[in-house]
DNA sequence: GCCTAAACGAGACGGTACGTCGGGTCTTGAT
DNA sequence: ATCAAGACCCGACGTACCGTCTCGTTTAGGC
């Protein structure tokens, strides 16, 4: 039985009703924005649902209305996200300095505070495989067009006479910054930016593709 | 009072009282291999402890007198798995093979039947910091000298004049392979092994560090 | 995930662990006289177990381990609260007197504290065909006993010459208090009672069985 | 836009805007119609007004702007279905008929294809006192006046001296036929209004009031 | 013949309570 | 002394209704 009466105590805005397209999209940014928020405050294994709903003056059933669950909710968050962040790099005249530029844009962007969420959201990829697809549609791709006019500059200013490494550089990148943030814990500075340049994407931007070691 | 069940379905093994420590030990490694089916099987999200329990025959006092948790338990038996498979990797007679042999190697331990597995233990990681250091430095950095080897044995074959790029090939070999099994969920074949190695370790190790392009 | 981590503020009394029998009972019965005080204090309809968890210090779990459902919990409370108040009828000495005090008994029985409890009780009757049998046997008829005993005491005294109406007055009696307490919404005071005892019971007890009426 | 479901199920009559008097007086009409076919299917707790709105192609709003809640409007649907039923209770030709005659339609009320219907309402007066007492009145009480009807009848007849019993007659039959269905759970068939009339309602109608029994 | 106003269906909203499940603590009785 | 078994408290889960509100549509009746 749910006899539930409430005085309405509210401070006079907030409307429900059926909302118009743009309305219902504010909601869900609304919601997303305080996911995030939750998210990065602690973590997302104590991230719930319920904390949710309270933080972001939501009913349960909103939320669910519009995600299947946790996982879906956090991943769509992040893809929000990074979605809202897209401005190209910028060129700083030389190779080494845009590289170095992207490593700290992407350090970055998966340091947002508190990498609690990045661990997060790669469980979340795993529940759901069709929104792990997204995530790395939506967020990781879409880097790479940017590393890829990196390389372009590079070679139109003739830094690079070949591209025969672009491609390595581009697959070890991400790795490596993924790996030291997330595996090792440990943290991704300067220093690192410059080691990762200078010692690893450097060296296969510019291989001499003589590969005299196969058999 | 119910004289039923006369017939034990059990393994037959299964003592109480006080053990001795070879039989503590043998409960632990029970319980911990009971954990790595489970977890293979649903994963770490879906992985409790009631389940292990009743799987294992355990009490769930039994499991939580050894382990804190589960994060812990969880790294707990990954670390013990990945101790009884140390052989050392064999000399294949040229680098190429050598660093094909260890990607290989790497790639199986950690595709042990469920990428999920590996989430669970990074979550676990991130859930306790001691843990999380006893996993690097138990599983992972204990493979970085069998890959010093591999450098070394080079070196003494001529196939490697200099230990340049030693450092940043066994920094990059685990951040690709975890990251494509890991971010990407693509499979780590034989293909993707030769990739690695021809296309990024080899030309790491290999690089003549004439850093001309730096300004 | 639920990686709840609760320091224990609890005032140092509250065991758990398996329990005795004993404890088992007195488990449930201060699960049950929390709820009691609960239903009276707020009625059957407001009453959730989630408060009711609250309050007993118990988990819903515990709750829902021993009772079905708010229904079945709440027939269990006020048929345990009846067994427990089983005092033998007084002999007043006529069989007037004994009348008024039983009537007395059955409306202070009814209007323990709150009437939203009986209709609540009711409406949990319809919800369980068994819990309604149990407690119509063990609270309604439990009663009857008692009225009987007052017929004979007056047959013994010469007061009643036959036992005619007997079952007609012992039907009409928990009739007239029930319905005059749940549909007409009205008191029962003293003189309802001398109401009921002098124009209905006394007149059908010693009604003389000359049934000229029927065809 | 899409004009697909040319061929639509409705059943044809379902115009909005503006109504008149006796068009709004039938959608409450068909509402309550609805009402009380979905209580009478699932019982009173499992009625919602969400499914009552879909099942009467009613918004929830039209439901809310008529009743103030759903134990009102199930008062409602119940009242107005007895005030459909007020036919006058037939002349007999005997009081013994009139009287078996009036337990017949009472009981024939109240067991209106589900007894959770009654328990319903009852749960519903508790819920709101003036509609309790609209309830009584209009439903209860109505039926009185017929039932003084056969009383005077049965003077005109010379069947009864007195009408000393007549009070305490008429609050007894709805007393143990209400009892019966709703406390005890057991049929009220033709027996029954025979064993009601004979051993109940006669001798209180035709006792004579020599009260000797008092003090 | 427009135009305003009322009532409608639909359904999203903030909430409360539901019943289930897992986490981590603790105790019993048997071994 | 240690075990399995399992009850316990806590709290998150996802669902169902509650009663409120707003939309966009449709018609009635005053202009």
């Amino acid at each position: 039985m749910h006899d539930t009466h409430h005085a309405s105590h509210e401070p006079a805005s907030h409307r429900t009703g059926r909302p118009t397209a743009a309305e219902a999209d504010q909601r869900e940014r609304d919601i997303l924005d305080a996911a995030l928020e939750l998210l990065m405050e602690v973590g997302y294994d104590r991230f719930s649902i319920d904390a949710l709903a309270e933080r972001a003056h939501a009913g349960k059933a909103t939320i669910y209305r519009r995600w299947p669950g946790k996982a879906a909710l956090v991943v769509d968050a992040v893809r929000r996200r990074h979605a809202d962040h897209q401005e190209p790099l910028p060129d700083t005249g030389s190779l080494r300095g845009d590289l170095i530029a992207a490593v700290g844009r992407m350090t970055d962007a998966l340091t947002s505070r508190d990498g609690a969420l990045l661990v997060g959201v790669m469980q979340a990829m795993h529940s759901d495989a069709e929104l792990a697809e997204q995530l790395r549609t939506q967020v990781f791709e879409s880097k790479y067009a940017a590393y890829q006019e990196i390389v372009d500059r590079a070679v139109a200013r003739g830094e690079l006479t070949g591209t025969g490494g672009a491609d390595a550089a581009l697959e070890v990148m991400p790795a490596v910054i993924v790996t030291r943030l997330l595996i090792l814990d440990l943290p991704a500075d300067r220093s690192f930016a410059d080691h990762v340049v200078d010692d690893i994407l450097l060296p296969l931007l510019t291989h001499q593709t003589t590969q005299e070691h196969r058999p």
